[in-house]
DNA sequence: ATTAAACCTGTCTTACCTGTCAACAATTCA
DNA sequence: TGAATTGTTGACAGGTAAGACAGGTTTAAT
């Protein structure tokens, strides 16, 4: 199996140690998504399936299969904040995605399922708002992380927190700072 | 795989996380419809076929091959072009979905894989060409028609088509003028 | 602390579905 | 024409499902 896409019993019980049956059994018991092809019903599992449910359990997420979970999209217009982003969070681990305008952060979002989004918000607090919103009021977008990058000056990062961010950072002057906060929401 | 209209077994097995033997196999045994080839024999998988054998087995639907061919998008602000537009298309056949800004527009487009998007440019002219824009320069979307509603008593529609629309009207106000491009462009 | 119950996991077996490999045919391209 | 690509076919090895059973761990009660 080169495809990393999806994983069979044995493939995922290799992974977290244990025996293929067990697998197979957290299958049953709904605690794993999977489905099943028609032959005899073997059961394939989704890598994103797979990983959220080693984290939902804490245990460790094998390194090969993480990576699919360290894509970031960027979404801004100031070149300043594209550049340091891009460059900071690439030589973290991440893989990086940019988009200039909401419409084409919707589309990058939906199709290559991003793990976080970063999102400047010094020009339009209201589409922001909207998208962080729409962003948690949907299912298929509950796991995206979202960090807020405010103006420099401003104070009020809970207004943030609260609409539904889960952090807040000021300016893109700390590039350290970016990367901290994008790995502890990525979970590296 | 960029004409989507057939599969071959390796395309339908990488769809599914099998190996293109087993396609071969649920062919011969009757759970997958497809034909034959004169020269070698190769099977040719018609994605509906394809698409309805994933549904039949609880088996997730991969997005680009979901496209519905009566699936309309509004993105528009306007109560009353919204109204009057899913009403109208509604009643003419079409399934309609209605995104209030662009960011929502771009998840809808590219998760529900709409076949046309109606696009009320009264409001933002710059954003409208944009995205327009963004939608001719990405394969992905090379097969959404876009129909541009401007503002009553703009005369340019050469405009709109030049930067890529398929069509253009001139305010809500004509139902049946809607309805006959939206079909004409859906071709139904 | 000890015991018992409940539960989860690993092992074993049978059946058969699936992946791999090799050889070959058709198609494409230079 | 000949190489490269892609798909088929057949044989075989390997993997997976399902049921039953035994061992281990957790939980709760004594």
């Amino acid at each position: 199996m080169n495809e990393l896409h999806v994983l069979t019993t044995g493939e995922a019980a290799r992974y977290c140690g244990v025996n293929f049956r067990t697998v197979i059994r957290w299958i049953e018991r709904g605690q794993l998504k999977a489905y099943k092809l028609p032959g005899r019903g073997d059961h394939r599992i989704c890598v994103e399936d797979f990983v959220g449910f080693l984290r939902d359990n804490a245990m460790p997420v094998p390194a090969e299969l993480a990576a699919a979970s360290r894509k970031v999209l960027i979404m801004a217009q100031s070149q300043e904040l594209i550049a340091a982003g891009r460059q900071a969070l690439q030589q973290g681990g991440c893989e990086v995605d940019v988009a200039g305008n909401s419409f084409v952060a919707g589309t990058m979002l939906a199709a290559a399922k991003p793990a976080l989004l970063v999102i400047d918000v010094s020009l339009e607090h209201n589409n922001a708002f909207g998208i962080i919103d729409h962003l948690r009021s949907r299912n298929e977008f509950a796991n995206v992380r979202v960090l807020v990058v405010t103006e420099a000056s401003e104070s009020d990062s809970q207004r943030w927190l609260d609409a539904g961010a889960d952090a807040v950072i000021q300016g893109p002057g700390d590039r350290a700072e970016l990367v901290a906060k994008a790995k502890l929401l990525l979970e590296m």
